[in-house]
DNA sequence: GGTAACGTAGTAATGAAGTGA
DNA sequence: ATCACTTCATTACTACGTTAC
């Protein structure tokens, strides 16, 4: 589903462009470094989760107040042997994005550009890193990807038995290899190894495969139990 | 279980104290606050971040936070319903955002003290894997390990999920003893575990929180870009 | 009809960036 | 600085079900 990520969409998130530049937002460093900055309000109602919308501030990585993890929920202790949290999370909020307000300050100049981890943290216990750049993969363009159904040769097809019979699962480099011997791309040697394994477990397999052994345990059982009228829900 | 480690002495948490300041670190508010801090470090460093001394400053809201962890235990009963998630910011931290207090400080001489969450990683308020044993590195050379997709049998995967159920990080002792039981080695132990967090989070995680909303806007961007030529790497 | 190729979901394995001892 | 481990993102392969030659 989604492949979209590159390229996407234009819009806004300007991940795209190189320097990531932010507009205007409200995470200002002379705020973040008020000394009680992340102090935990007491108050807090003012947390309101609001959705998001200070918008832009965020960071097209995302948001926030990185670290102060604080999780809190855990205050957990570590390791010993639970670790756990890790995820937590909660969450949310958004806030960072927080003060919608606020102008700008004083700080650097504001048009200055922060580095990435002052304005986001990647998912959230993690100060970001920006984004990150990747090369492209050789789009197999073929402008034709049509089905072509390929009629293997008796040669061939002798071939990929023998192979499939000395293991039911071909290794990467071996089907490389294959593929070359044989003239045909690792594409088709892949998926004649797919479809070679379906077809045995078709065939044999569940027959008396699975069924057999569930039934013998007394778990194959689709009969009808007739419940009595407890509630179950 | 528990846990317990720590939370005793590290922990002071105070923020407020002002001796401790922290001791010797290169973690300067002044450097952190280049520009080009953060990126890679090609450049210099200057300003190495790592700061461990700070540590009393733990971040405000987790030990704070308290709320009692109890509960967190995660273990279990992760989320699910609740925010997951992106945690970003927490939410003390949001609030505490937003409001910004009086303040003053806008940018301290270096001497006074700076906020916690200046000194605390990300990791502060999880639990750091506790000790562990170095061995010698083992030279990798086995050449061809390429990758190589194992099929996990049954019985691994469920020993895999119990040994889960139980703690969704694994410690080193117990990732060996289960690699031997098995038949696997540490790192498809270690993998396993990552994936299936990985999923739980994705799964769990995800769909409500704090993430879809930023997605909605374009602002939840850490999409890699791609880049063509050049670097093959 | 058999089966090559495809679509979808699930998931090992990799790699990059970051953290901590 | 090194090493082991994390998260997150991606890639590559798998099983299964379908489609269509």
């Amino acid at each position: 589903m989604e492949e979209q990520r590159d390229q996407g969409e234009e819009d806004s998130v300007s991940l795209a462009s190189p320097q990531h530049a932010h507009r205007n937002t409200n995470f200002f460093i002379d705020n973040i470094l008020r000394p009680d900055f992340g102090c935990r309000r007491e108050r807090g109602a003012r947390a309101s989760v609001r959705s998001v919308s200070a918008r832009r501030a965020l960071c097209p990585g995302s948001s926030s107040s990185s670290s102060s993890s604080s999780g809190s929920s855990t205050g957990s202790s570590p390791v010993s042997g639970r670790v756990p949290e890790a995820e937590r999370g909660s969450t949310e909020s958004s806030s960072a994005l927080s003060s919608p307000g606020e102008g700008e300050s004083s700080s650097p100049g504001k048009d200055s550009l922060w580095p990435a981890w002052v304005y986001c943290t990647r998912y959230s216990d993690r100060p970001s890193s920006g984004p990150r750049t990747r090369k492209l993969k050789k789009q197999h363009c073929s402008s034709e990807d049509k089905r072509g159904r390929t009629a293997f040769t008796a040669e061939q097809l002798q071939r990929l038995k023998t192979e499939f019979q000395e293991s039911r699962y071909i290794a990467e480099q071996r089907r490389r290899a294959l593929a070359l011997e044989l003239g045909l791309n690792d594409a088709q040697i892949k998926v004649w190894f797919q479809n070679k394994r379906a077809k045995l477990k078709k065939a044999s397999g569940f027959k008396n495969g699975l069924a057999m052994q569930l039934m013998a345990q007394g778990l194959y059982n689709h009969s009808t139990n007739t419940v009595q009228e407890q509630d179950r829900h």
